[in-house]
DNA sequence: TCAGACATGTAAGTCGTTACATGATTCA
DNA sequence: TGAATCATGTAACGACTTACATGTCTGA
């Protein structure tokens, strides 16, 4: 009974879309899932083998000899069962835990100025990983107008597993869905960015009082 | 070598304004911090031994009897040193590990109603932090007003342990960057918030579109 | 020919939570 | 008197990461 952990479902739901290797998972969440998720080797395998042994996705012995032959992993339909019924479940809210949220606040009793260059590390950061995003925003977009999927994910899954049915409105859904997804980083990052800035002025406007504290009361 | 985990530094910076009990620092965290922060009884017991182990802080027996004594851990000069030199280490990115956003990634191929539910189940769960933090925004801003620190964390820190010396300018300043943090969750829902307005948007054209597909290329 | 990608897996360790055990004190 | 709160701790588990071990195939 290897818990009912988040791992278990999003590896379902990746196998949802196509038999895929772990390999191939790894690739397609480090790829294309960055931004909202991580799979390590060390969870991804065992998981794998976990799931075969419920019933829930079915390992086929691929092409190739010795280490290099891929295992392909399938859904089975009890697997699909399960990955629509965890779809359904409410979500939990993830538990809080920012290391410079928990900075910037400890750093209360130290020099303003301590508190200051905690903001502006934040928001060096805070725009690097805007810049990630809008490359992928610009990509993705002309993808959704297109109606297909962009490179990277295409590789991984439109060579060959992919069903020919799929009509192109699906695919569209696909590209729209994902460009959604990365649309909430991209606010989340803005509203950091937004965030520093008010801190900025707030904290600057306080050192200034404090310098010329003028019309005390 | 109990590593060199967060939950140390976050302990260390607590004990860092004033000495307490590890029941203080839990209802502290839980109180005033649990926006950014947690901790729980198993980690913090230990860790306060560790502590005291490598020289960063120091036990002392309060008074009461059997298990009712408490017992007052204080930072020590190494430990404050440890502590700054913590606060200046760069922060490392947090790994992103959200079940929402993987859920919703993973039912683009559901019907597009899943994925509208999804978002409305988002948004019903944000609303619901904003209220929590619109509430406490509005005692904060009070008590920044009057450059004091609001009720709570006043009770915790504020009684016999601080120190009076301790100019009203620094208390203003200590409330305003406990503002900053409060708002920093608050700016984030809002961003969150805006992203379910434009994803349902976006949905909803998608689904219209799909069942009269008429300006087709 | 050999670096680098492909591919699978395991061992050990970190970090953290939950649940429990224990007992004192307060107050309705 | 007995429920709630104060207070400290531990045991067991769960989720995840890192680092390593092992070997194959491809292409410059």
């Amino acid at each position: 009974m290897p818990g009912a952990g988040k791992t278990r479902f999003a590896i379902l739901g990746l196998l949802s879309w196509k038999p895929m290797s772990g390999y191939d998972i790894k690739k397609l969440v480090d790829v294309g899932l960055s931004y909202f998720w991580s799979e390590s080797y060390g969870q991804l395998y065992p998981t794998l083998d976990g799931l075969v042994r419920e019933g829930l996705a079915r390992k086929r012995r691929g092409a190739g000899r010795g280490r290099r032959s891929r295992n392909l992993y399938a859904i089975t339909p009890k697997g699909q069962e399960a990955f629509v019924a965890w779809l359904r479940r409410p979500s939990d809210i993830p538990r809080a835990r920012n290391e410079i949220q928990l900075k910037f606040f400890l750093s209360s009793r130290a020099p303003l100025a301590e508190s200051i260059r905690l903001l502006q590390e934040y928001r060096r950061q805070q725009r690097e990983v805007r810049e990630l995003y809008a490359e992928s925003e610009a990509i993705l977009r002309a993808a959704v107008r297109e109606g297909s999927l962009p490179g990277e994910l295409e590789e991984v899954l439109a060579d060959e597993g992919t069903d020919p049915a799929t009509p192109a409105g699906d695919r569209a859904n696909e590209a729209l869905i994902f460009l959604l997804t990365l649309r909430h980083g991209i606010l989340a990052v803005e509203a950091r960015l937004a965030w520093c800035e008010e801190g900025l002025r707030s904290l600057r406007r306080s050192a200034r009082n404090r310098k010329r504290p003028r019309g005390k009361r």
